[in-house]
DNA sequence: CAGGTTTTCAACTAACAGGCGATAACTTAG
DNA sequence: CTAAGTTATCGCCTGTTAGTTGAAAACCTG
């Protein structure tokens, strides 16, 4: 006979912040692994789905506003992964823009994601998937609406990339691509310049901010 | 206080035949959802992982050697999903490459992905899901791997994409694109002409039979 | 061997990525 | 007010890639 394992949601929260890629995590203070990090979450309630019961954990940590994308991750059902329970984890990936603030609770804080302290169960495997799926569709989607403001300078734009990716970008070359696959549009303002002076920059945003393929091989696409 | 739900892993296994994409379903025969098609997959056990598990169940219907490729799809656990009890499904993408002509119980057989009989719980849209992976991927990975027999001719690949993205495909694009990207190795063979005579075609193999990452935004990749 | 069928390739056009340098638009210091 | 510094933006050049077309190659059958 099948065993009942308990389900927890769990949720890999990114956003860049003094430019790098940081995970929300909070501190444990009971057994098992005392003092480790954990990813926020909790148990699946009867009568809710696996999308609302995160949202409802998270609420306890930030304000859901404040999340500009949520999908799921990948759910781990490892018998080991729980020292003492047969658990059923489902991971979702969120995404912060960067210009946010939330408030958030004593225990609660984050974590540069290539500076990970010790981390419960498995979930630093989970936070790196998280970052993979992060970089992946960053290549292949419009996901960069997630991390960014409502408007922002191109500039702002390459360092919110190349904090998400791990990499330099080249300013140039990422405006003029967004632009032609038609990602980005102007919005005719300019930011004031910085205290060090230079030119203001022009302001733009995503045209569209849900989650859309948009690098579609071409030899795949349908006849035209 | 949590519940504990009953966890099943299930399995969406496509496979073009007939030069038409296909789902592996099986008939029940109780309730609920009595003469309604079913994806194959059942209970997980306690010890086992989730894919240990799907591969099990799956082990019932088909040949799990067979399987090129497998993958978690997604995980549901909408409490209406199901009529009597709360249960939490995660579902896998299996792939069977189309030269292969798999053994099936007498309640189970392949079904067109476009023309799905009456299906069980939610398990419509969880094919849909599958076949949107599918295409995605072959648009920015190498799957096809998964779907063509180890060697073939630059037509029958061509057919294989066509079926499984639902449109026609360029047999020369196809060719020279997947050849530059070093996906495609000629294998020095040549296929015997079929019985309306025309010229015998070279063949060609995968360069990696693992799913690889293939198209990434230029703009994005780490600067050489 | 002529005519039909299928595969393969060469050539051409158009679009795209990436790099570089010039210019524009602001700042602050003198 | 002007010069020097800073940042953003744009244009141009080069090499690469996608997509189309048409011709040639390699087989079959009658």
């Amino acid at each position: 006979m099948h065993e009942k394992p308990t389900h927890v949601v769990l949720a890999v929260v990114l956003q860049v912040r003094d430019g790098r890629l940081q995970v929300l995590l909070w501190q444990r203070a009971q057994a098992p692994f005392v003092g480790a990090f954990a990813l926020p979450g909790g148990y699946l309630l009867s009568g809710e789905t696996l999308e609302d019961s995160i949202r409802r954990h998270l609420a306890e940590k930030v304000d859901v506003c404040e999340l500009s994308h949520l999908e799921q991750l990948v759910t781990t059902g490892d018998p080991v992964r729980h020292p003492s329970e047969r658990q059923v984890a489902t991971a979702y990936l969120g995404l912060v823009p960067s210009d946010l603030d939330p408030e958030l609770p004593d225990d609660t804080d984050w974590h540069p994601i290539d500076e990970l302290p010790e981390t419960a169960f498995d979930h630093g495997a989970i936070i790196l998937a998280g970052r993979e799926r992060l970089r992946a569709k960053l290549s292949y989607a419009n996901i960069g609406f997630a991390l960014a403001p409502h408007s922002f300078s191109i500039s702002q734009l390459r360092d919110l990339y190349a904090a998400a990716l791990g990499h330099e970008v080249s300013a140039t070359n990422l405006q003029r691509v967004l632009l032609r696959r038609e990602l980005l549009k102007a919005t005719g303002e300019r930011r004031a310049s910085g205290p060090s002076g230079g030119r203001p920059a022009a302001l733009f945003r995503f045209r569209s901010r849900t989650l859309e393929i948009t690098d579609q091989f071409a030899v795949l696409r349908p006849p035209s």
